[in-house]
DNA sequence: CTAGGGTTAGAG
DNA sequence: CTCTAACCCTAG
């Protein structure tokens, strides 16, 4: 039973307690919820369960995460409670509204005892708790709309609902799975972040590094998320897969990927760049110019005139060298340089 | 260490 | 409920 997470074993602890005492089965109404809630954090303290986040170091290890989960297959419906509404001559865009029951809403309390509030996907994904066929996101919404102070509690960065009407009071506090907190990146971090890219290409642990770039508050591996995010179209020149949009009908076709920096501090850096600072990663060093035609190419910003797209070698290996976007900013791209000389960190 | 893709927070 | 940026997970 190795446990995934650093806390899974406390988790699982309390999950045991909550089930061994007599509220496992406890169904809770909306009236009495707080007394419920009391009594399963007692649980789990006299379980000794410590389920507060722990902002263990950033060493997981996590065994075999098969879940490639559908959204569960429905659950066998229980026909008590069936609060179906007749069928509204609605749009049928919208999915019918299902209220919510306060079976569920007792699973969705207990569940958040045991993997904490915020593990919406593991709540949902537990057979000891069952919904009306929900969601993670919509867990995560009743919890919202129905502990707005817990919820403002553990998410004080949330500024909608923020106001509602007190719905059910929560006195004791409920565990928060540890997440890093949500920091949007600044232009000037977006502007650094493109500098670094056209200094090392998609290195970002070398970018996350560089001092020059002040990125380190940020993990490499979320500077490449922004970067996919901040610079779609790049990223995707530079031979990488872009996200695809996850809803379900993109219907939203009008308005193009823009780049959601503002073109004030990054132009700045491109002009920068273009003006001759720009650093001919990948080509540089002892190795890239093999792969490129000529270190030249790299930066000339007459060579494409403008031709985005025009590629600079042969795509057959890998991410091809091609230059992108329109006259102002055409940058180098990287052929993921497979350098065998130094690694060093 | 990173590419690809899953998940969640916050906003609309 | 929808959308998606910012996180997270992890195979290779």
């Amino acid at each position: 039973m190795p446990p995934t997470r650093a806390n899974y074993t406390n988790l699982q602890a309390a999950s045991q307690a909550i089930s061994q005492s007599d509220l496992s089965t406890a169904f809770i109404t909306s009236a009495d919820i707080a007394d419920t809630a009391s009594a399963i954090n007692l649980a789990q303290n006299l379980a000794g369960a410590t389920v507060a986040a722990q902002p263990t170091a950033r060493k997981r290890k996590a065994p075999a995460k098969n879940v490639q989960q559908q959204q569960q297959p429905q659950q066998p419906q229980q026909q008590q409670q069936q609060q179906q509404q007749q069928q509204q001559s609605v749009a049928q865009k919208r999915k019918t509204r299902t209220k919510w029951t306060d079976a569920e809403t007792n699973d969705l309390l207990r569940g958040c005892n045991t993997y904490g509030v915020g593990n919406w996907k593991k709540i949902l994904q537990d057979p000891q708790f069952t919904f009306n066929s929900r969601s993670a996101v919509d867990l995560k919404d009743r919890f919202r709309t129905y502990f707005p102070d817990e919820y403002r509690r553990l998410y004080p960065n949330a500024t909608t609902h923020g106001g509602r009407r007190q719905r059910a009071p929560l006195p004791n506090a409920l565990p928060k799975v540890n997440r890093k907190e949500r920091r949007s990146f600044t232009p000037e971090e977006d502007a650094r972040l493109l500098e670094g890219f056209l200094k090392h290409g998609p290195s970002w642990s070398k970018i996350q590094k560089d001092e020059e770039l002040h990125l380190f508050e940020r993990r490499s591996t979320d500077l490449r998320d922004r970067f996919r995010n901040a610079f779609p179209e790049k990223y995707a020149a530079a031979g990488f897969k872009t996200r695809p949009k996850h809803s379900a009908g993109n219907r939203q076709t009008r308005t193009a990927p823009v780049e959601t920096v503002p073109e004030q501090g990054v132009s700045d850096i491109v002009d920068n760049i273009l003006n001759g600072n720009a650093a001919n990663w990948g080509a540089d060093d002892d190795h890239g110019g093999a792969l490129f035609g000529t270190t030249t190419d790299l930066v000339d910003p007459t060579a494409g005139a403008g031709a985005s797209g025009d590629t600079f070698y042969d795509a057959s290996s890998g991410p091809m060298a091609q230059l992108v976007g329109s006259n102002d900013n055409k940058i180098p791209i990287d052929p993921k340089v497979t350098e065998a000389s130094s690694r060093r960190k």
